[in-house]
DNA sequence: CGAATTTGACCTGCGC
DNA sequence: GCGCAGGTCAAATTCG
């Protein structure tokens, strides 16, 4: 499956400019799928919560919840003592208008799961960094009602410097476009 | 052969 | 307490 081999080279040709008009028109329109378990509706989209334990904590390496399965336990470090708080890391999430779904913004990811989304038909991807200590996570969406827009949430922040495959001037202005719209 | 993707199963939180 | 929706993992598969 190659992915495409074209990089949207429109974006900026007329379409809408860094203004986004619709930003609003989509946060707004956001309701219509908004019912996923009523929590940030109304309430701001995501606010940015405590981002101290963000940026270099590392989030402590996400020891959720262990498989339990029927697999090999392996007794974990004493059982019933657990010192892991709620790290709690801020969600950014950012909506662009793309063919696409793979924005590549110049990390590695790799994709560790897919869901269908109830009010959507186009399912949700789940995407994690590749690098070691740097759990940043992205989950990519696109809008049923629209099929061209394209909501990518952020977690976490990333602590290494960005690797490009390839530096042209058309990736980066794409950047620079993409970072405009925060 | 190694790394990334796919896909089903499983777990957790919330609502009823 | 059960069911639904969302999120994650891990084995198998595919691609480079």
């Amino acid at each position: 499956m190659e992915k495409y081999p074209i990089l949207f080279p429109m974006q900026q040709s007329s379409s809408s400019p860094t203004s986004f008009p619709q930003a609003s028109d989509m946060l707004g329109g956001t309701h219509g799928y908004g019912s996923l378990h009523g929590g940030n509706s109304g309430g701001g989209f995501l606010g940015l919560k405590d981002s101290e334990d963000c940026g270099t904590s590392s989030q402590g390496d996400g020891a959720h919840h262990m498989k339990s399965l029927a697999s090999s336990m392996e007794n974990e470090t004493s059982p019933g003592k657990k010192k892991e708080k709620k790290v709690r890391r801020p969600r950014y999430a950012f909506q662009t208008r793309s063919q696409v779904d793979i924005l590549d913004d110049g990390y590695r990811w790799r994709k560790y799961g897919q869901k269908a989304v109830k009010n959507n038909k186009f399912p949700r991807s789940y995407y994690r960094c590749t690098h070691q200590g740097c759990s940043v996570k992205k989950q990519v969406q696109r809008l049923s009602r629209d099929e061209s827009i394209v909501v990518t949430t952020y977690e976490g922040m990333h602590s290494h410097p960005i690797e490009k495959p390839s530096d042209n001037f058309e990736d980066i202005l794409n950047q620079m476009q993409i970072y405009s719209n925060f």
